[in-house]
DNA sequence: TTGAAAGCGCTAACAG
DNA sequence: CTGTTAGCGCTTTCAA
């Protein structure tokens, strides 16, 4: 990158003829510039194609109008949940920033706390966690979390009904006569996987079906974790007849092994996944999931966060949305008739 | 925003009881620092959880190790092609930060100009622009162009086989037996548009049909521009008898329209997709449309752009890869069996 | 081995 | 109305 190539408030200055201070007060429209003064140093802004430096101006200012979303990955409930944010951006006057820390979470706990202090107070105004490794991230920046840590913790959070989420899909297998019943669980330091899981084994319960720790594994929402997960569980002689995933990567990953196996989702295993992404429509077969709406959700995040940047009060401080199940083809009664 | 609550290097520096150049040093690993004092400051940076400002940094080092996505809108598109730079990302050494400039560009042409000008020299190393609105940004720092802007351009592109996706599509109409086919074409300004439109016409020439003109609206890739020009297609008395529309998105907003006339798709009208967006499996009826590997995309746009900022030369300027067509349940014969 | 000072691009007081 | 100056948090000479 060769240096001095990129137009500064200081080459305007010098083309029009003016001092730095006054360019600035021309862009930032301040009072105390002469018509004549502030038309010149437009032209020579436009005729330069000159923008003044987020950096630059976000080190100065402490307001930048530009809000960030903070993800472990981009993947398709993230992805998912910033086209919520898109929506709900639009005529704030704010920009969105996503800044994704790269999956492989594992290996980096804390990833959002870096971040966040590399960010904030500088060029961001404030941020949407989304599902962080850690409760506490005390900061001067407001600060919104989607799908939260476990534990009890000051910040504001939107989640949706993972209890009952988990409750419907594992009542669903029930009342298709499964009684062997598998889960992969999420990744245990959310309290979404624990409120699945928790829900799984409510819906068991309920039943009067023992759950069988032989047949709950760890899918730590994670395809690759989640494959081998699932291969292990399929592969016993005494494997489940139904598998409760806690998120639809998970639940594309069992069909995955299932195939593998030599096992036909939904005519050897039914599987239910959780999430409603697009993509569970497209896989082979069509998953029936539970779906939460994720989009909403992260529309409802960037609104709170929004207001809470203007110094507004929120009126909640916990939101949770409904889930439902979404019926499609990767379960079916058993025994098969 | 409180102020000071912030840790910086200066608070840093103060608790060790050494000047902010030596904390400096130590963060950045140079020559030149006692071992004893090395050890003391990075306690204190632990215990203070501090972490430096990238928004500082970046204005003093030129170089910052982060990449930038610019996209138009957060929509089905662009995440899908998120989800692929996230994957090439990894194991590189860089971060990735996406910004958008919250659709709606119609209203903003040379958004990509603006945002490159903010970021670039600081912030961001390079650039990935997804479906620019103009062909020259030249720039100081790498940048690649996704679906690039039509015009002869020095930029590095990527994109996919718009031209024989467009016949693909038509083809397939035309060999189920329809005559007059729509077209619901997609932003003017972009390449790929022209490009489905081109194969759409040479398709229909192949097969001797004459393009009745009426028949091409325009819906801009934009789901409420579609949704109206679909409706305007399939409302007169001499409608076609299968659409072709030149993203997912507006196929989607197509089949609304039609439902909204009471026609019900496949049977009183056939339409046909292009992308191949998870969403389009989602759809009801699911969509017929033309694959385009997105998510391959944008890993190929991150590699060159990752190749690029290394300073080394990139094996091809324009990178084409290919379409092909996914058969569902949107498009069948006429008529009517 | 350490620190003082300059400066990245910008804005805000304050003088002129 | 305009320019000078200081400083946001950081890195990098250069002296001490």
């Amino acid at each position: 990158m060769q240096p001095s190539s990129r137009v500064t408030i200081r080459d305007v200055a010098a083309r029009a003829g003016v001092s730095v201070a006054t360019v600035s007060k021309v862009i930032n429209q301040r009072y105390g510039v002469a018509a004549e003064t502030n038309a010149r140093v437009l032209a020579v802004i436009e005729e330069l194609g000159y923008e003044a430096s987020l950096v630059a101006q976000s080190l100065r200012n402490h307001r930048t109008n530009v809000i960030g979303i903070l993800v472990a990955d981009l993947e398709p409930f993230s992805t998912e949940l910033l086209k919520g944010a898109a929506d709900a951006i639009r005529g704030t006057g704010f920009e969105l920033v996503v800044y994704s820390a790269g999956g492989r979470t594992s290996d980096h706990v804390g990833w959002e706390r870096r971040y966040l202090s590399r960010l904030s107070g500088t060029l961001i105004d404030g941020a949407v966690l989304v599902t962080p490794t850690v409760t506490n991230v005390q900061y001067d920046a407001p600060i919104v979390a989607v799908d939260p840590h476990t534990g009890p913790s000051d910040l504001l959070t939107i989640d949706s009904d993972n209890l009952k989420g988990g409750r419907l899909a594992t009542e669903h297998l029930l009342g298709l006569g499964h009684r062997r019943i598998g889960m992969l669980t999420g990744r245990s330091d959310l309290q979404s996987a624990q409120l699945r899981e928790q829900g799984y084994r409510q819906a068991l319960q309920a039943a009067g079906v023992t759950v069988d720790e032989s047949l709950v594994a760890v899918g730590a929402y994670d395809p690759e974790i989640a494959v081998d997960a699932a291969r292990e569980l399929l592969s016993g002689p005494d494997r489940p007849t139904a598998v409760f995933a806690a998120n639809d990567i998970s639940a594309i990953a069992t069909i995955e092994a299932a195939t593998q196996l030599g096992l036909r989702v939904p005519e050897d295993v039914s599987v239910v996944g959780f999430d409603n992404v697009p993509e569970s429509a497209l896989c082979v077969p069509p998953l029936t999931t539970v779906d939460q709406p994720i989009r909403r959700m992260g529309q409802r995040a960037v609104e709170l966060l929004v207001a809470l940047i203007r110094g507004e009060q929120p009126d909640s401080f916990h939101v949770t949305l409904e889930t439902s199940l979404v019926v499609r083809q990767s379960a079916r009664a058993f025994p098969s008739p």
